[in-house]
This record gives C-alpha cells, structure tokens and sequence, in this order.
DNA sequence: TTAAATAGAACCAAAATGGTACTATATAAG
DNA sequence: CTTATATAGTACCATTTTGGTTCTATTTAA
C-alpha cells in the first residue's frame, strides 16, 4: 500500500518535539508531549540515536536532543532509522532460475521507481514535515504538483 | 519500508506478458511465460480484472487480456489494484484524544508526501515499467534526477 | 456431455509490525 | 557512596499483513 508505518510517523512527531527544545529532553518528557507511550518513545529514542539523527546522555538529567538542525534531517533519513534501508523489490527470480531478462528489466523498473521516490524524500526536511499548512515538497516535486497536467486535483 | 510487495511486482510481469499477446491468455499460459505459480498468477489476474485493469472470458478457450493500452495503464493503478487503495498513515490520534493541533499537522505532512508519491506513480505507465534500458520516471522527476544538486552518483 | 477456463471464497503458514518487559549500565545529586 | 534517574540493548509476544494454496461453483467451446 506503499505506506508509512506507524513507527515512522511517530518518528517524526518525536523528532519534532526534540527540535522544540534546546535541552536534553527525557523520553518521559517526549512522550508526554506527543501523547504516546514511554515505551513506544524510548524504543524509537533508541533507533533514532542508532541512526546518529539524535544524540543521548545517559545518567539522571540524562536524555535526547537532535544531533542536527531539523533542516538537515530528511525524510529519508527517518524512514531509514525506524523501517531499516528502503528495501526495494528484490527480484525474486535471483536464484538463476529466471532466463528471460525482459522479465528481470520490469524489476528493475521498480527500482527506478523506487530509488527515485528515495531521491524525492531526501529533499524533504524534518522542517518541512512540521510545517503546518503550506505544500513541503521538493523543490521539483512541487513544480510537478503545479503544473498544468496534474493540478486538476 | 515503503516497498512495493512482490504480488504488485508480480502483477507488473504478468501484465506485461499480456501487453506482449493480442489475444485472450490463460492464467496457465501466463503462468509459464513468468515462470509464477498458476494459483498465484490467477489470483493476480481476478485482482486485475475485478480492478477492471484486465478483462477477461470464462469458459474454454477463455483468458485474460488487457483491458486498454499499456500507455493507459499506470504504475499507481497496479500497485492500487493489487495492495488496495494507498492507506496514508492514518492520524493514529483521530479518536479525540489529540488536541495538539501541533501533532497532527505533522501526520498530514506524510500524508501530502504520500500523495505526491502517487501523482508521480500516475505518470509512469506500464509500457515505461517494460522499457528494457533507459530512465522511465514522469518527466519532471526525469527533470528532478537529472538536476545537477541530485546528478553525483 | 465434457474438458478447459474463470469467479469467488476460505484457508494457512510465514513474515512483519507494534508494543512491552527485562537486565545492564551510566551519571547527577544528596 | 548510595540512590534515583535515565539511556542501551535485547528479547519477547500478540496482532496484522503477506504470500500462496485449495476447494467449489460457474461458464463456454468442442
């Protein structure tokens, strides 16, 4: 369905809330503000921190902060953290058993797909996703969004 | 991790092969052609006609064919048919209990990303998903690859 | 009448997902 | 130096989703 799971989504109201401050937040105190359970925040705190878009201290007064200004973080990088590398279609034909390479090129096609979805994503900052009314698309996905062809909604 | 699941890539073959036959196919001929299993490829092939993607003819000497031009048929509609209609992360707080104005601008924010995802899908078509070589994205993501700030690799 | 097909539903195993729990470790403060 | 607060890491489990099969009913050409 080419979704976005949960966990991703509650990443990026996690890291939202980080940028909010300038301290060190507690997961405790993220996931009050966001309305989710501790567990939940602490698990994605982890993942994130794992994935060097957070930074920790340990210890009492210990807690989270974003390693980066939120402009340097791209949505690609979130979905990255929290779902593990964008696992494109892998051609499930790879164990040799499949001779007809115009078969194999429609897997790849998806890749293209796929990889330029990912390039899409970069362009989209941590900024841009809690931007509240405004289109906070890429530069060039906004140009396709406005033109002519695709504006009858 | 925003992949396509291989029934979609699965369905992307089998529609292909039937781009390739000006007459019916039965599920068992396309079967062989892709190298699928014949139960799996049916189910394939009922989800594409009942998404009216595919038209089909009961009885013997009955199949599948396309029901429009490849050029007609589009990335989105495939992955649609076969994965249902794109499920955008649902705001997870829409029961009430979320007064954070805040919060949930940020669930929209995926949901517009998601959305603009789908109009590039729109315009990729099953005869670019079958195209052996080259580049086959919706023009202004060709624009946006080809950019110099996206060019290096 | 029969064989070749699709239609539709139900079913099942395996994987992914969301969420929790537990143990270990670090550190500030009393 | 002890304790409370906090992250690190792992493992676990229930639920859902996914991939794939099976079975029955129906249609139609020969």
């Amino acid at each position: 369905m080419l979704k976005i799971s949960k966990l991703t989504d509650y990443g990026t109201l996690v890291l939202a809330q980080l940028a909010k401050e300038s301290k060190l937040s507690s997961a405790h105190k993220v996931a009050r503000a966001t309305h989710l359970g501790q567990p939940t925040v602490s698990k994605i705190l982890k993942a994130l921190t794992h994935a060097g878009l957070v930074v920790s201290e340990r210890g009492a007064q210990g807690g989270y902060a974003l390693a980066r200004p939120a402009v340097e973080i791209s949505a690609a990088e979130i979905i990255d953290a929290l779902e593990g590398p964008v696992a494109i279609t892998e051609c499930s034909l790879t164990k040799g058993h499949c001779d007809l390479q115009s078969n194999c090129q429609v897997a790849t096609a998806w890749q293209k797909i796929n990889f330029s979805i990912r390039r899409a994503l970069n362009e989209v900052s941590l900024v841009d996703l809690q931007t509240p009314v405004e289109l906070l698309l890429a530069p060039n996905l906004k140009a396709y969004l406005a033109s002519p062809t695709n504006s009858k909604r």
